[in-house]
DNA sequence: CCAGCACGTGAGAGCGCTCTCACGACCGCA
DNA sequence: TGCGGTCGTGAGAGCGCTCTCACGTGCTGG
């Protein structure tokens, strides 16, 4: 242990003493409050940096009621969090934006019930003024319970109960797997499947309506092309690609839902001496960055994923009053997607 | 804008009165103080379950000096983050060990001077207890800094100056190096390059280190091999194999200090056409999961990405004394690090 | 039988800040 | 000259909690 020095930080008290000033006064300085007189500001301005001053959060929290930071909760285990780089692309957008306002992030994770009611436990001693809420499954409760108690939530992808009003930031799945598929469709593929992603997810279900409408429109059965459900993993992708293969060998194209399953689908095709475009096309989703790397480079629908934890963030800070953001934020906000041409399509 | 709730979330003061006690004792069960009756500590926490009250975090904190949270600081721009999995293996760590013991994680970067002078603020306001600080460069004052505002610290890798009492946890970067190197001798090899990590941090100084330590144990010139300075960056060991392939196009082994510059290594080595191990063998550093997914399969040295984090969380915390963590940490923690042989040595 | 000592409890101070309110100084206008 | 109004300011309350201190009760030991 290293000797701990007296450390006496001082209070707004001693800053205003400095300056010749009251308590109230200095406070106004501090939070760069109107009607304050310019000899006034500069004395607590220099008495403040004299003293290295910084406010007591605890203090001022205590009485704003605002804490200044935002939590990002991803309703998943720590696998998929750190291996999914879309849920890293998401953090990221989110941590940039919130420092850009000023704004802390807390982190974290919470896959199983007890960390659940450890968060909300967390959330409700008013640690932070907000929730950016990823990745929920099926109609899960968490963000109606949240804001429930008063604390304003953003979720990703869509609410899965279409009646909630719950705020939230998605890309355009429908329109992302549409286009994707109908490109299939251009190359004249006509036996072609999908990998889904998890049904009791919104962006599963919407990619899976996307890829239905794109056959409708082009004429063919939309409930006839095979279909494999995934979990958005690698290995969940290959084994998926797996059973396509064998129950139906002569497909000549795959819509994935994600670059993930995709890269592990693509894995597949190789192990079973598919030809990636030839014999069988390939499009992911999501445009990570290993999409580009892998070889053959994969085809895939980009969504634009830290615009989308920016745009959480920003949603959230508008509700929470920290930013004026002018017009009160849109209940749910849908990012374009588009189709990136490479080699498997 | 939805309605917000008037919701009076309730006080101590009320679960008291609830329970019958005074706020003193109400107080000493939710904190799980001793010489509390049975009676009074099964009424108060009845009570604060049917309120569902939760204790404001604000006024506790005002009054304890503790936040009950850390931050996790990367001294490193954002791109840097997010595409190496070194900083998310250690993140993850943190992350999972933070949560077990019951504090939050505040997630920050700070690769800019601004950047420093915001997050030293916001720490000088108590936001955290204490402060786990990854990828210092240089001779960084950070860490004192945070220290002289009487908030510890624990930083990855060594202190870059050798007299510093900082904590630290770091991994055996010159053993690792050492037994790599080791290897590749042994294979046969006697022109062998390295690709080091930038030497102004401790991780690329110890690998250099124990790279040349290995030379001159096998009676080799430890100052001849080529050297090539990378970042640890894809391009940049990209770039720094392009430069060793030029000026020494005789090398037949490259011992590289991530795995990141490795697998760019191996990217250009593909394009001169060499062939791995055969004509030119390769050893990485970290073993991320990228390392089994190359192909060739790249050997490496492991070095504990997420015991890196949990440890650095536990010395800071049995430093902050939220966790009563026995006899007290040790200033300097090593890791052992191990030798992974997959196909490129 | 009473000093001595736990033990459980409540009263009350106070953590460092923000915010409301009241007040004096000063302005322009009638 | 007088009056309403703005502007800058300070006094003081109080946010919700923890913690110290003192007190009453029931025990043991001399």
């Amino acid at each position: 242990m290293t000797v701990s020095p007296p450390e006496p930080r001082p209070t707004l008290e001693v800053v205003a003493a400095r300056a010749g000033v009251s308590r109230a006064t200095a406070s106004r300085v501090l939070r760069g409050a109107a009607n304050v007189s310019p000899r006034a500001r500069d004395a607590v301005l220099a008495a403040a940096a004299e003293l290295s001053y910084s406010v007591n959060h605890a203090a001022r929290s205590l009485v704003t009621r605002r804490s200044d930071s935002i939590a990002f909760l991803v309703a998943e285990n720590e696998d998929r969090m750190f291996h999914d780089p879309y849920f890293l692309g998401v953090l990221r957008g989110a941590q940039g934006e919130a420092a850009r306002c000023g704004v802390q992030l807390v982190f974290a994770i919470a896959a199983t019930a007890a960390e659940r009611r450890q968060f909300v436990q967390f959330v409700g001693s008013g640690h932070v003024d907000g929730v950016l809420l990823v990745s929920l499954h099926g109609d899960d409760s968490l963000a109606r319970d949240l804001e429930g108690l008063g604390v304003p939530t953003v979720l990703n992808g869509r609410p899965f109960a279409a009646e909630t009003d719950l705020f939230s930031v998605d890309s355009d799945n429908v329109g992302g797997a549409r286009i994707a598929t109908a490109r299939l469709i251009d190359r004249g593929c006509r036996a072609i499947a999908t990998i889904t992603g998890p049904l009791d997810m919104s962006a599963g279900r919407d990619r899976l309506a996307g890829f239905r409408a794109a056959l409708g429109s082009a004429g063919l059965d939309p409930d006839g092309p095979p279909l494999a459900e995934g979990d958005f993993t690698l290995d969940g992708g290959a084994a998926a690609m797996e059973m396509l293969l064998r129950e139906h060998p002569e497909l000549d194209a795959v819509f994935v839902a994600s670059d993930l399953m995709a890269l592990g689908a693509l894995r597949t095709l190789a192990e079973h001496g598919r030809r990636v475009p030839e014999d069988v096309a390939v499009i992911g989703f999501d445009d990570v960055r290993e999409a580009q790397l892998a070889a053959p480079a994969l085809s895939t629908v980009r969504q634009p994923l830290d615009e989308l934890g920016r745009t959480m963030t920003r949603v959230l800070l508008a509700r929470t009053g920290a930013v004026d953001a002018g017009p009160g934020p849109r209940q749910r906000t849908v990012l374009a997607t588009e189709l990136v041409l490479r080699q498997t399509a």
